[in-house]
DNA sequence: ATAACATCCGTACCATGGTACGGAGTCAAG
DNA sequence: CTTGACTCCGTACCATGGTACGGATGTTAT
């Protein structure tokens, strides 16, 4: 059981340990027991595979342009029981990404065009404004 | 020659009015000359079918990715000589996004797992971290 | 046991891309 | 020639997703 401080995870989850304090104020990630705990504070975090898992899952829902809004209601859910409402965030984030897509291929298409036009060695302005008209 | 005010404008670009100011104070769009202009500030600006391709333009070049910043500097060159700069500009979005595109993609197909394993009528919660893990 | 380093915590600040507000000026219709 | 809608302008505020600071405490190596 690999256990590991704040800066070991953010390290496994590709972020700084600021940003996992922030996950945590946000409510994402949790804040395990700690250490010994003397004073009046208590001690030092210890975190496991869970929480690592946890993180890269953020990070990864993330990529998939959930904002961290929804992928807390996403964690919510892997505990809960509403089968049928991570279905449809499933559903409605996959729509939207076909669109999202869509529209960076068609923005690829255009910049395609543009390095086209502007790759010539032909002196002059090149219009990268009207590369974009036909989008 | 279709003139129009800042309002026309906002509507042609599908934009609010507030934006247009704002793409103005940035630099991205100018302020043309004003009709009249009888007081001390002048009277109403009118806008022509360039401003509107520009302001699409700020627009389709955000879907693509491009940052304000490098909007403007996009619009600079437009007017400008320097060729090759448009060209490494138009090369770097370009690999930018693709990567994108596929971190979309590989989104999307853990979404489809999502919702598969998800979809089901069975009861109790499904496994939403997992489902991103095989990523 | 003491130095060096990490963690904890609240609070403040940052960049990006807007959105809102309020007062003054302008324009067109009735 | 007034009313109402629109414009202009500065300035303030907003949401999102962090990033930085600094003092107190905790941990670890020598």
């Amino acid at each position: 059981m690999k256990e590991t401080t704040i800066a070991g995870l953010a390290r496994e989850g590709g972020v700084g340990v600021e940003t996992v304090r922030y996950y945590q104020r946000r409510g994402l990630l949790g804040t395990p027991q700690r250490t010994g705990g003397v004073g009046l504070g208590g001690g030092i975090r210890r975190y496991g595979e869970d929480d690592i898992r946890r993180l890269r899952f953020i990070r990864t829902a993330q990529t998939a342009g959930f904002t961290l809004d929804e992928i807390g209601e996403l964690l919510a859910l892997d505990a809960g029981e509403d089968r049928h409402r991570a279905h449809t965030l499933a559903r409605e984030r996959i729509v939207a990404l076909d669109e999202k897509i869509a529209e960076l291929s068609a923005a690829r298409a255009s910049l395609l065009r543009l390095a086209d036009a502007c790759g010539s060695t032909s002196k002059g302005p090149c219009p990268i404004i009207t590369a974009f008209d036909l989008e």
